[in-house]
DNA sequence: CGAACGCTTGACATTTGTCAAACGGCGTGG
DNA sequence: CCACGCCGTTTGACAAATGTCAAGCGTTCG
């Protein structure tokens, strides 16, 4: 990344804090002073918000290799809950050290900018997804976006548990947990895949890459 | 914002080049390169994607005081197209340029980051609407967020023109046309509001915050 | 002045949600 | 170590919400 050995002293200095969470804590909440973002070293996460009405949404998941929190620094406080699907491992990244250490590490603040970036990209094929799919489009693009961050991690693109429940792969797709489970066995009769509670086999990804790509033609 | 006025001068200088947008034309397109981000001066944008499979959708609308492009920084291209729906005047904004100045300018640092945090947030208030509200209450939703932008402008918050079709604000809000024609029309049969073509009239703004607030109690 | 476009409304189809029942795995405590 | 109970899941029957298709109307703009 053109970086001299001093500026990679500083930055290895910034993320060298660390903080274990286990299963079903919460790493941040909703209101909680905005402090740090977090590089997740190890585990499973869900970002999620809960209003005062009782409407409830999970925002996102993320894995081992991303990053939580950006959505903090736009008022200073979390907007929303960050907890752990399993036992985890997450750098603190002080905010404040980040952004005067960009200041002096250009490669730093492009790469920063870029994440911060990404995450709006993010959420906009979210929005798409959540605009203008249908549940079986959902949950096909859904786990073809698992599968895909998997793999670019080193892990089976095919295979792999699921660690969150019905209910939230719901909150996240827009839909029922019920529906979530039927879309499910749908795809098993179909023979697109296999699933035993949250274990998952992907037997014809081309066939869910159609299902998202040629939805309403 | 805690400026001198050497600083203020260079950020002046960076806004300099101006640009106009006929009603209909393209800001720019998807897929072109990324080179700045704009401030709307005057004016009014929706942002679309057009994926290949003809899925078609409006990430959002943006008045004036708003900031179009911060998608772009993730790939160095544009991602999704802003088009203009009324004639318009935007400032572009050289983003490396940008980038230089705020390495130099603390506060423009600070400021930058929590544009893209705020638009991170923002997304994620309409993941929460499309996620979880039906259609009535995504309607209400939009209109009073609506109201609350044009208020914060000097303009009436009860009284004002929309500048994009009934299909624009169902892509927008994840509805056909047709179902935000018919709750548009149940509005005005309940006397929440008035509505003459684009012209509407709020008449009774807490009867929608209740509809958005206490939806699924 | 007319044609195109955007909007409204109706009748009906489809999708998804709701409620309910039952199953199965997993962990806990006897 | 086994039994029990809980939680997450699956499935069915039915209800509600939204989409689809079609017709007709009003505006607006060329």
């Amino acid at each position: 990344m053109g970086l001299d050995n001093h500026e990679f002293e500083q930055i290895e200095g910034l993320i060298a804090a660390r903080k274990r969470v286990k299963r079903q804590q919460h790493l941040y909440h909703a209101g909680d002073p905005f402090e740090a973002i977090y590089a997740i070293r190890i585990g499973f996460f869900k970002t999620d918000i809960l209003t005062e009405d009782g409407r409830d949404q999970v925002t996102g998941f993320q894995m081992a290799g991303e990053i939580l929190g950006l959505d903090g620094i736009s008022i200073d406080r979390h907007v929303c809950n960050a907890v752990a699907l399993e036992d985890s491992d997450v750098c603190m990244i002080p905010f404040d050290r980040l952004e005067d250490l960009s200041r002096k590490v250009e490669p730093l603040q492009r790469q920063f900018n870029k994440f911060m970036s990404r995450e709006i990209v993010r959420e906009q094929s979210i929005m798409m997804l959540l605009g203008s799919m249908r549940a079986e489009e959902r949950l096909a693009a859904f786990l073809l976006n698992l599968s895909q961050r998997m793999q670019s991690r080193g892990y089976s693109a095919s295979e792999f548990n699921l660690r969150m429940t019905r209910e939230e792969i719901g909150s996240y797709l827009g839909l029922k947990l019920e529906t979530v489970s039927r879309a499910f066995s749908k795809f098993q009769d179909e023979g697109l895949l296999t699933v035993h509670q949250k274990h998952i086999q992907i037997l014809d990804p081309d066939a869910l890459r159609t299902l998202v790509g040629r939805a309403h033609v």
